[in-house]
DNA sequence: AGCACGCCGACT
DNA sequence: GTCGGCGTGCTC
């Protein structure tokens, strides 16, 4: 008799075994369906084993065999058991994330093809065409070669335009399949020289063989792509896969033409959450098969089965967004540490902000650090200047200073950008005669006033209700507005500078598909002169013309309860600053504050990040907090608040363990959200191998809980937002 | 997670 | 009398 262990995907941290007839071929890695537990569910085995300890009447036989090759590979078996160990997740839940949809419903691998298009000999010849949109089509394969359906899609082409230039033999359509990608024709196209620190950061990543870490710290404008681009070329030329990840909003066009510039006729695939499942799962096959040579992802990219992986990158390797913020909360770039460790390749961490967690293994040699310090297009650095809010006027939260700085840099025809972390109008309405203020009614959370529509929305659940005329308490009609958000700051910037062309950029201004890329693309052509936005504006994208950058509220970042928060505040900081004084002369950057003595922001204004980040760490050692401790956080919610109380507070053991510190039951800074209330415990260690072991044992106890079923609970391994 | 089983309240 | 609320237990 034969047995196969399979997981499944069910929230259950164990494996189950199911008896398969020995006449049927089966392998590790391989999907089989099953029933379980009365229902039929998609099964991947783990393990094939002669015996089992399941007593005979329990075990049960497969139903069918799904794959009859393996759709992946024992080692990237390893890698998700390790993801599943290592994040505390059940192992079947972990596999089945990070499958495609298609093949988590039992699809077969090579359900779907995708197809590509090229220009054909007439289409070169630059024909007439009254279609606005088909031209530009034709111009954009000019320009980038081959090009999949996928990204026709993600620059915003649609079929109906692809099909009449397909009719009338302008552009050809060729089936993309999986076959391996071949480095005979590799073509290397408009590769410029390096300077000095590019070329040695090269050298050292190209000297390497085997696992190595770097850390490229490169203010902006360095010149860290044209390194990722140079050190990719030799894996290239070695016939072997590269991985490149970059944040959500990172993974624009302009990114994807630069490699597709460099490397012409190198099968270059993208893979983010807009894909089409069918899409994805051709993506994922071409990893596989080792068809596409490069691939440009977000997130989840990092569970990419690839064929023959010669190199990772994690460009921006500081954003927040590689944590995963619900079911298996993984870091891509700290899975891809482990991934190119066992693979023996190079792992490439690039920014000009480094996380400090980064910073610190770089400083204790377990990455490389590499630094790129000579701005490309500038040679002068930018000005801080810290404009001193304290018992200042200030009029919609600016600064009369502030607003003479706008005045001369909009005089010189120069472009201003305002950042201001809050959309709406104002946070909150107050009435002026009780003091009544405008809550959520499901959340521990003022509703935000949003003037342009008439509402108030809570920004944490979404809900929407009208603007009272009168106070809910006492009837007043005298309601004011309390606080600032980025639509005040847009209306207030309009009086006063009413013959200035201005642009908002937040959430809410480009909910619209499209409406972000139209507005970027406004404002490089010259349009609007005054920026305002959310972190959206702060992120990736280049403005030749900005040599004034404003950050309004500098001061809630210095003081939160978040321990990451400065350090948020100064990436933050660092980053927008460097989208001033790309033009060519030195750009300034304003920041308002009540605090311009504070340590971190002094450090941060006078020596730059580097300088900030490694006195932070300091200031982090002091305190034993990350990454001189490692943090795992287990989060509960229900709308019973004492239910999340009693059950938390059973999982503190009555005597200590050693080498674990515990803290909780205590109430997530936002304690209700939606209607339910949210507490967490924090559980820290000074070594991970003992809160592995705690929280193993923790698990098993947790899982045999009988409060557990009663409400949502999660764990997770090194949190990002403490909450 | 899902699904069955089982034990109490309020409907035709 | 039975429909359905959700607490409890189990899944190879």
């Amino acid at each position: 008799m034969l047995f196969v262990e399979v997981a499944l995907k069910v929230p259950l941290h164990r494996t189950f075994d199911y008896k398969i007839d020995p006449n049927i071929t089966v392998h590790k890695g391989c999907r089989v369906w099953v029933t379980f537990a009365n229902r039929k569910l998609v099964a991947m085995v783990v393990d094939i084993k002669a015996k089992t300890d399941v007593p005979e009447n329990k075990i049960k036989a497969i139903t069918s065999v799904i794959d009859e090759r393996p759709i992946v590979s024992d080692a990237y078996l390893t890698f998700l058991k390790f993801t599943a160990r290592y994040y505390c997740h059940s192992l079947g839940e972990t596999i089945f994330t990070a499958l495609p949809a298609s093949l988590r419903q039992g699809e077969h691998p090579d359900k779907t093809q995708v197809p590509n298009y090229t220009l054909t000999e007439e289409g070169k010849a630059s024909p007439k065409l009254r279609a606005k949109k088909q031209l530009a089509l034709i111009e954009h394969l000019k320009g980038s070669g081959v090009t999949s359906l996928t990204e026709l899609k993600a620059l915003g082409f649609t079929t109906q335009q692809i099909k009449p230039l397909k009719e009338k033999g302008f552009i050809a359509e060729a089936i993309n399949h999986c076959e391996a990608w071949s480095s005979h024709t590799l073509e290397i196209a408009n590769k410029p020289r390096l300077n000095e620190e590019q070329a040695a950061i090269c050298a050292a990543v190209n000297q390497q063989t085997g696992y190595r870490t770097f850390l490229i710290e490169g203010v902006t404008g360095s010149g860290k792509t044209e390194v990722y681009l140079q050190c990719l070329e030799k894996i290239l030329n070695a016939g072997k896969q590269a991985l490149i990840l970059v944040p959500e909003i990172g993974l624009t066009p302009q990114t994807v033409n630069r490699f597709r510039r460099r490397f012409p006729n190198t099968p270059i695939d993208l893979w983010h959450s807009n894909l089409t499942d069918n899409e994805r799962l051709h993506t994922w096959r071409r990893a596989e098969q080792g068809s596409s040579a490069l691939v440009i992802a977000t997130r989840s990219g990092i569970f990419l089965p690839f064929k023959s992986l010669g190199m990772v990158v994690v460009d921006e390797e500081h954003d927040g967004s590689f944590k995963q913020q619900d079911g298996l909360r993984y870091h891509a770039r700290d899975l891809a540490v482990y991934r190119c460790a066992t693979q023996q390749i190079p792992l490439l961490l690039g920014t000009a902000t480094p996380a400090l967690e980064t910073l610190h293994n770089a400083l204790n040699n377990k990455y490389q650090l590499v630094s790129l310090t000579k701005r490309a297009q500038t040679k002068v650095d930018n000005a801080y200047l810290l404009i001193d809010m304290k018992g200042q006027p200030h009029q919609n939260g600016f600064a009369p200073t502030t607003l003479q700085h706008i005045e001369r840099t909009l005089a010189r025809g120069k472009q201003v950008m305002v950042f201001l972390n809050r959309r709406g109008y104002a946070p909150t309405l107050m009435c002026h005669e009780c003091g009544w203020l405008s809550e959520c009614h499901r959340c521990s959370a003022s509703a935000t006033y949003h003037k342009s529509m008439s509402r108030l929305v809570c920004h944490h659940c979404g809900e929407q209700s009208y603007v009272p005329p009168q106070c809910v308490d006492c009837g007043s009609t005298n309601i004011l507005p309390v606080g600032l958000g980025t639509e005040q700051v847009e209306q207030f910037l309009e009086l006063q500078f009413p013959d200035t062309p201005l642009s908002r950029i937040d959430r809410d201004s480009t909910r619209r598909k499209g409406a972000l890329e139209e507005a970027l693309n406004e404002i490089n052509e010259g349009g609007a002169r005054i920026l305002v936005g959310t972190q959206m504006l702060a992120k990736g994208h280049h403005f030749a013309d900005v040599s004034l950058v404003i950050i309004l509220d500098v001061d809630s970042g210095l003081y939160s309860s978040d321990f990451r928060a400065t350090e948020h505040m100064a990436q933050l900081i660092t980053q927008v600053a460097g989208r001033a004084g790309r033009s060519g002369e030195p750009g300034t950057v304003l920041l308002q504050t009540h605090y311009c003595e504070h340590p971190l922001l002094q450090d941060l204004v006078n020596n730059g990040y580097g300088d900030f980040a490694r006195y932070a760490l300091k200031e982090r050692e002091e305190v034993a907090l990350p990454p001189f401790s490692f943090l795992a956080l287990i989060r509960a919610e229900a709308n019973n608040a004492k239910l999340v109380i009693d059950f938390l507070s059973d999982l503190v053991p009555a005597s200590p363990f050693s080498g674990i510190q515990l803290l909780g039951p205590i109430p997530a800074p936002m304690e209700r959200v939606a209607g339910k209330y949210r507490y967490q415990l924090h559980i820290q260690a000074q070594d991970r191998a003992i809160l592995h072991s705690y929280l193993t044992q923790l698990l098993a106890y947790v899982d045999k809980h009988p409060l557990a079923n009663r409400l949502r609970w999660s764990i997770d391994i090194d949190p990002m937002d403490t909450y």
